[in-house]
DNA sequence: ACCTGAACACCGTTCAAGT
DNA sequence: ACCTGAACACCGTTCAAGT
């Protein structure tokens, strides 16, 4: 089994999800896959590269309804789909930092903004809307790692009016 | 000139100004106010614990308007105040997820809205709002210490524009 | 081409011991 | 009460050398 991108990117996933980002460390990475650390290196540019390949993964896995969806359904498969990833919210949003068109999530949700509300700020409200989930989904995250609550499978309200009131203040 | 909590509440300031996130470290900070590393532990509880105060008084100083002010002056005014703070997004948003309620800031928002609207939507409204202000500031900062642009100094119109949609997406 | 070994320059945190 | 010294268990990244 040699070593190559794909196979460090699932490695990674699966720490990410099982132990923390804090645990996903280049050598702990190196040592679940059973080589030196400085290996990786061949294959990965450096350890932000890595979390930005990571978070498109993420994020490009929310599947994206052909047409009739309401932007509502959307936000609640982004939700229930972040939420059990750790750490989730702040790998994307790195990802959205460091080059948004490298997200083809937003691209989609544009171009469905655009189709739907026929408004020209279509690209700002996409944006504002991912600013949203991600600070909701984050914001839960923590707070159920933190012991205090479980985990919820589904969107939870205040996140869904939050979304549906960000939709409707762009529609004017 | 004792070591004492508010010495290094400021000297991490400076030091995250100056230098960013990432060099702000226990260890830095230590050699910063010619102490061992180990001293900082008798003030503090540990570095997240750091990083909250910190982002608490970045957060409190932004100015708010006693009665007249329009919610677009308060946000152009969160914008100009953390922009220059290099990171300064990034660490107010671990404050928020930490403990919503030690930043002041969003209780100050919360009533600002409820008796400005009337709506019992303001605490979700507010959070809201920050979560958009916090994502486009995170962003610009990062956009700019990638030195692709120079540091606005003014909130730009997108996130103006954002924001006052959010406001207006909750007024029913 | 791909990987190892070893190094470089760092981390956060703890804790006995000193004053 | 407050701080030092020293340690513990780690980091990301580079790079000669091996195959």
């Amino acid at each position: 089994m040699p070593l190559n991108r794909d196979r460090i990117l699932n490695t990674a996933f699966t720490l990410l999800n099982q132990y923390g980002l804090a645990d996903l460390s280049m050598r702990r990475l190196a040592t679940e896959l059973g080589v030196a650390p400085g290996a990786l290196y061949y294959h990965v540019k450096n350890k932000q590269e890595l979390l930005a390949s990571l978070a498109s993964r993420i994020l490009n896995d929310v599947p994206f309804p052909a047409e009739q969806g309401e932007i509502d359904r959307i936000f609640a498969d982004v939700y229930s789909h972040l939420i059990p990833v750790k750490e989730a919210a702040e790998v994307v949003r790195l990802a959205l930092a460091l080059d948004p068109h490298q997200l083809q999530f937003l691209d989609h949700l544009t171009t469905y903004l655009t189709h739907h509300t026929g408004s020209q700020q279509a690209p700002l409200a996409a944006l504002t809307l991912v600013h949203v989930a991600l600070g909701f989904i984050e914001q839960d995250q923590t707070r159920y790692l933190l012991g205090n609550s479980p985990p919820p499978t589904e969107a939870p309200l205040p996140y869904r009016q939050a979304i549906q009131a960000v939709f409707t203040g762009f529609l004017k």
